[in-house]
RNA sequence: CGCGGGGUAGAGCAGCUUGGUAGCUCGUCAGGCUCAUAACCUGAAGGUCGUUGGUUCAAAUCCAGCCUCCGCAACCA
């Protein structure tokens, strides 16, 4: 039963343009619910969370054009004891810390053009109490009990391991460790075990992509234990209903930020919510584990269904190594957000990296990118075509009545660029759907060359309008078709033929249009050590 | 046997799921155009797709082994 929509409708002069594949009929509703997950309030914010954040407003902002209702959720994990810890050594107390680094990724949602519709911490007094209601829920369900964590505790890096993972009686992480008997409150992961796989069967789509969903199953094949869900070594943190020596383990508060964010628990029968029926969770690599596996059993524990997929996308590098504070490469996202604008850099977060892989971050790629398409090839394209009717059209250009076989022919290959286009999205192929992008420009460039308007305008004016108002009847479409991932340009190019970006609006039969400004100017590529883009200690 | 990701034109990468003329951006060379952001368009040179073997009518693509590079014991997306 796939929602039968009629997913955005381009106009181009006598052609009623229907994007009507179902990209989108996963989804069974008209709402979505798309979340980040909560970054880490322990370290500045870098191009990585920059990455996961434009990701999804990026298929936020498509489903919207969709016409689909989309919430949209973003926010920070503030508890723990490395937060106890960092704060302390600043000397500042934990609210104090936690305010100003979460402030900062709060900063950066404006800068990156984010249009995200909550955010959540996890020390609001709203998510507090569904930490403490979802904690009830699994204890009256039968799911904690208090047991006692024994192991060898690797101090400096604050896990534990069993005495056969021990490495000359060092932790296999290299720190010292001690052996140490903790009472604490444990979820029984272990029911879970066929749960979880039967679900993994039943939902093949739940995990993306199908290797980490290999990976999850194979995890979970090797057995799994039951998890301590509390702490009572530290403080800073959400404490335990009824047993405040105690706090929450910081995954399961984490992780039931969602829930807080869609209303629970006042809104508790999620099973009925129309968002939570249709949740897409994006996630890095490394937490694909506490998404896929611990985070299902916990809502299934609570009689909560699972979240409709979890989407996960590698890692960055910078300039072909680790990022690190000690290498000063840590990529700044506002910089290059004051430097470059947020267009470019979504649309280089979105182009480079094949959704799902590791990729390389790298400045002088950046601006490679930047000055062959956005520049040179887009941002001109519109430049010169807009210009020309400014200047030799009077601002004006009326619809053709006739076209020849090569405006067919252009028409329906911008037309199959977009359609394929589109199709990329519903396997997170932003890359491949910039791509199909960047054909119709070239396509469009390669027309205007072939139709030589400018030699036309002394020998056939009519035809030359013809020839213009079809090119940019495509920019239009392509532009459009762009919006997601550069909004404020789209915006602009729209702007500057008295249109909106609306996927419904048809170019009318007369369209008046103003001198645009340069998009996206060209840098300079003599020097680029003079970019400043790492972020400073 | 720790886990994971790679090795494709000078550089950086896609393609591998669903085998079938090897593609993109930049760079180089030669032309064209002049509406445009010294941009745009055309053409050329340049690759035994790490290696060995297997499956197949057919392998960059599937399978097995090998060589090699790189991440992970974090600032974790």
């Amino acid at each position: 039963m796939g929602l039968n929509i009629s997913l955005g409708i381009f106009i181009n002069h006598d052609i009623l343009w229907i994007y009507d594949k179902h990209i989108l009929d996963f989804i069974m509703s008209k709402k979505i619910f798309i979340t980040t997950p909560i970054y880490y309030v322990n370290a500045k914010p870098h191009i990585g969370h920059a990455y996961t954040t434009v990701v999804c407003d990026v298929y936020a902002r498509f489903c919207r054009m969709m016409g689909y209702d989309v919430k949209f959720s973003t926010g920070t994990d503030e508890h723990g004891k490395k937060i106890e810890h960092s704060a302390t050594k600043l000397n500042q107390n934990p609210e104090e810390f936690v305010n100003n680094i979460s402030q900062l990724f709060k900063d950066l949602l404006p800068i990156l053009n984010i249009s995200n519709d909550d955010f959540i911490r996890t020390t609001e007094e709203r998510h507090i109490k569904t930490v403490h209601h979802f904690w009830n829920k699994l204890q009256d369900n039968g799911y904690i009990y208090l047991g006692e964590y024994k192991g060898w505790y690797d101090i400096r890096n604050e896990a534990y391991f069993e005495e056969n993972e021990l490495i000359d009686g060092k932790s296999p992480l290299g720190g010292e460790v001690t052996y140490m008997v903790e009472p604490c409150y444990f979820f029984k992961l272990s029911a879970f075990e066929d749960k979880l796989l039967k679900f993994y069967e039943e939902n093949p789509d739940f995990i993306f992509p199908i290797s980490r969903r290999n990976e999850i199953i194979s995890f979970i094949k090797q057995g799994l234990q039951d998890l301590s869900i509390s702490r009572s070594t530290f403080s800073w943190g959400i404490p335990v209903p009824n047993d405040p020596k105690h706090v929450v383990y910081v995954w399961l508060d984490a992780l039931t930020n969602y829930l807080t964010v869609n209303g629970y628990p006042e809104n508790e029968n999620q099973n009925n919510d129309e968002y939570w029926q249709n949740t897409l969770h994006f996630v890095g690599k490394e937490i694909v584990r506490f998404h896929a596996l611990y985070w299902p059993a916990f809502l299934m524990a609570v009689g909560i269904k699972p979240p409709k997929q979890i989407v996960s996308h590698g890692w960055w590098l910078s300039e072909g190594e680790k990022m690190s504070k000690s290498l000063g490469n840590v990529q700044d996202p506002a910089k290059y957000c004051k430097l470059f604008g947020s267009d470019a850099l979504r649309y280089y977060l979105l182009r480079e990296l094949p959704f799902g892989a590791d990729g390389n971050f790298s400045l002088n790629n950046f601006i490679n990118r930047y000055n062959s398409v956005l520049a040179n090839s887009y941002g001109n394209l519109c430049n010169r075509v807009i210009s020309f009717i400014s200047k030799y059209c009077n601002n004006t250009i009326n619809k053709p009545l006739v076209e020849t076989g090569d405006d067919i022919n252009f028409i329906e290959q911008v037309k199959a660029c977009i359609n394929e286009s589109f199709d990329n999205i519903r396997s997170y192929a932003f890359h491949k759907y910039l791509e199909k992008l960047e054909n119709a420009v070239t396509l469009s460039n390669q027309y205007l060359d072939n139709q030589k308007p400018w030699l036309l305008r002394n020998s056939d004016i009519k035809r030359m309008e013809d020839v213009l108002y079809i090119t940019l009847a495509q920019i239009y479409n392509i532009t459009r078709a762009l919006y997601p991932v550069i909004p404020i340009s789209a915006k602009k190019v729209c702007n500057s033929i008295g249109m909106d970006c609306n996927v419904n609006s048809e170019l009318p039969n007369t369209v008046t249009v103003r001198t645009p400004e340069v998009l996206f100017p060209r840098l300079d590529t003599n020097d680029i050590s003079k970019f400043d883009v790492y972020a400073s200690n």
